[in-house]
RNA sequence: GCCGCAGUAGCUCAGGGGUAGAGCAACUGAUUCGUAAUCAGUAGGUCCGGGGUUCAAAUCCCUGUUGCGGCACCA
């Protein structure tokens, strides 16, 4: 090879080379410190380690650590960190997999021993010893039968089982540092020192081997590794905020619901929490009813025959209360899911096609016998009730429909106070009843009402339903998390198993296609959610007590009880503190309690008939006529689907 | 369901073989005050349930249960 080599850099520069060269080599070519700096060097886009030899005209970066790609690096190694501290710590501990993840890292390790928090805080401290020794981190090529070999001679059989699963004939990596190795693909920075100070260990937790139930269950160790002090530091004290606008302690400091052993996985909603509950169930139900659906009620106990004829008794039987009736001769389900029982208000009247599409909307009480695993606060729960509903239609109608639905939907995400929505296709998935045809025509009918929408999506092949392909939004909150709520899901399938049908123009019997959807999802889920996404600190409309009024002194008891009688006249969700503390104390009471308006009145507003107003978080007050103050407070409290809510029960 | 950790006053938590502690809240009294904690006093406990070890268990052991963190699950 005589020709040159050249080297395109990030700037648009060019480099040439006469012979082939390490990124290493062109970082040096660049500059000392850079040299220095380099932990990585991306090749056409993908990460490699410095040592990688280039051979061809290529684009490179070299990725320091204030590179976006960096912390991938760093995490990474100190993946391999850790574990070598671990067995350097606890000889005999086998080691399985360590990848980098969102904010951190893990590794999974397989010992009979558990580790202790004490533990976590010995294996730090080898960590940063091991960073300090600044080893360089080696790439080498094994052949894959040398590889499970060396890791079954030295007792490591699940790292030996990975690497059997590797073709005979590839080679394989390993990366040397110091005296520890460990399979891996890489990259890695050129020595551990490169990890840095910014890490801590965070929790030990169990994980199945190869993510399987039936899998031997290890200790995952997880941590967070970051460029610097500044940034983990950041990062921590992000975690305690979020630990702060936890609904599960903002519903017992603001005391809105709870729960307790009698009735694991169901909520407990004290009068402020259902006061939230029902001023969103309200506001929902007024924007069906605006959008043109018919609410209904079904039972929640329904024989198992029915759950048997819709598939819910074979396929989902496991997760369902079944109850005995009648001295054991009947055997009755609980419902998990409404469509059974829609479909048989369907079914209790011949349908035309003059009544379709109908929109059939509950707000579904359901129970599920969830793992106990996995529940969690209010959010993931056994007791819980969606808003529900079914569309049915005809297959013409699908498209219309759906983005109708589209439209209400981010309506109400947006109204509740979501702006970040991301929509997902979920497509045919291998296991599926139905025809190639009938999956495409669903999956087109979905596709064209997202388009027709003007709604960005993603598709996801192979994660819909057996039945039928789904739209999921993904919320974000207030702290970038996000959260599937609202779906809709196209089932050809149920009405065809529970023989559900109406008469068409041509006078025979159709099957109609069924749409099932979900806005919030699961209310107390969603709730759950909008507490941590506010911190609690709910808009006016939301919020359990819109208003307390408060007095300076006892001579304003009587003016505060009038405004109190006119706010709560006027349908303001109003308090009344007469109680004789100073007002610091009761401005600080109800401020904590996230109350948005504290109405003070002393001897002065009594005499002029005005009030002091102050919102939450904010320093002033504005003093108002009575009037004004009242027309104010009754305009910003509507709600944006113009219902009026209702009155406290205070 | 699986692995680990935890359950002490209404709440937040300390105590870890020798008769149960704090702060806040509650209650009583005083204080009538201008926008995020007025002062004093009083009362409050099956130390999660059951079993065991021990002269003695909140404390150690076993078991159950619930919660927490993950994993698996989330139709």
């Amino acid at each position: 090879m005589t020709s040159s080599i050249a080297i395109t850099l990030p700037d648009g520069s060019v480099r040439e080379f006469d012979r082939p060269v390490t990124g290493a080599e062109i970082a040096a070519s660049i500059g000392q410190r850079l040299a220095k700096d380099a932990l990585a060097v991306k090749i056409d886009g993908t990460v490699k380690d410095l040592t990688t030899t280039v051979t061809s005209n290529v684009r490179i970066e070299i990725v320091t650590r204030n590179h976006p790609d960096a912390l991938e690096v760093i995490r990474h190694d100190a993946a391999h960190v850790l574990a070598e501290a671990v067995q350097e710590l606890y000889p005999g501990t086998q080691v399985t997999i360590g990848p980098a993840i969102a904010n951190g890292f893990y590794y999974d390790f397989a010992r009979d021993e558990p580790f202790t928090p004490d533990d976590l805080a010995k294996i730090e401290a080898k960590m940063r010893e091991i960073v300090q020794r600044d080893a360089p981190l080696v790439r080498e090529e094994w052949t894959r039968d040398d590889a499970v070999a060396y890791f079954k001679t030295h007792g490591e059989h699940f790292k030996a089982e990975l690497v059997e699963a590797i073709p005979a004939d590839q080679a394989i990596s390993v990366y040397r540092q110091g005296d520890w190795l460990d399979l891996c693909r890489g990259p890695h920075a050129p020595s551990t020192g490169k990890v840095g100070t910014a890490f801590k260990l965070m929790k030990v937790a169990g994980a199945y081997w190869r993510g399987d139930s039936r899998n031997p269950m290890l200790q995952r160790i997880y941590g967070t590794a970051w460029r610097d002090e500044k940034e983990l530091k950041a990062y921590l004290t992000m975690l305690e905020e979020a630990e702060k606008r936890d609904h599960r302690r903002l519903g017992k400091e603001m005391d809105l619901f709870h729960v307790q052993e009698e009735a694991v996985g169901s909520v407990f909603w004290h009068p402020k929490g259902w006061t939230l509950y029902r001023t969103i169930e309200t506001y929902i139900r007024t924007r069906l009813e605006q959008a043109g659906y018919v609410e209904v009620k079904t039972p929640q106990l329904i024989d198992s025959s029915l759950f048997k004829a819709s598939g819910h008794w074979d396929m989902y039987g496991d997760n369902m209360f079944k109850v005995e009736a009648d001295e054991g001769k009947k055997q009755l389900g609980v419902k998990p899911m409404n469509c059974p029982g829609h479909t048989q208000i369907f079914k209790s009247a011949l349908r035309s096609y003059r009544d379709l599409p109908i929109r059939m909307a509950e707000f579904g009480s359901c129970h599920r016998n969830e793992p106990s695993g996995a529940l969690h606060g209010i959010m993931r729960v056994r007791a819980f009730t969606q808003d529900d509903a079914h569309i049915f239609c005809t297959e013409d109608q699908v498209p219309e429909e759906a983005a109708e639905y589209f439209k209400l939907q981010l309506g109400v995400y947006k109204d509740l106070g979501f702006d970040k929505i991301d929509v997902k296709l979920a497509l045919r998935p291998d296991v599926r009843t139905g025809s190639d045809d009938l999956w495409d025509r669903a999956e087109d009918g979905l596709r064209s009402a997202l388009r027709s929408a003007g709604l960005e999506f993603e598709e996801l092949p192979g994660e819909g339903a057996f039945y039928g392909p789904k739209v999921e939004f993904h919320l974000t909150d207030a702290i970038g998390r996000t959260w599937q709520c609202g779906t809709l899901q196209y089932d050809p399938n149920l009405p065809e198993r529970l023989d559900i049908h109406y008469i068409g123009e041509d006078g025979a019997k159709h099957r109609p296609i069924m749409l099932h959807r979900a806005i919030l999802g699961s209310l107390e889920r969603f709730i759950g959610m909008m507490i941590e996404h506010y911190a609690g600190k709910f808009p006016l409309w939301l919020a359990p007590v819109q208003a307390v009024v408060t007095t300076i002194t006892n001579e304003a008891d009587g003016y505060a009880a009038e405004v109190h009688k006119i706010l709560k006249a006027r349908g303001i969700r109003a308090e009344l503190d007469v109680r004789n503390e100073k007002i610091n104390l009761k401005v600080r009471e109800h401020s904590l309690q996230k109350v948005p308006v504290i109405v003070v009145v002393g001897r002065r507003e009594a005499e002029e008939r005005t009030v002091a107003m102050r919102y939450l978080g904010g320093k002033d007050q504005e003093v108002l006529a009575l009037d004004a103050a009242v027309n104010k407070l009754t305009e910003e409290a509507r709600s944006p689907a113009g219902d009026r809510g209702f009155d406290s029960p205070f």
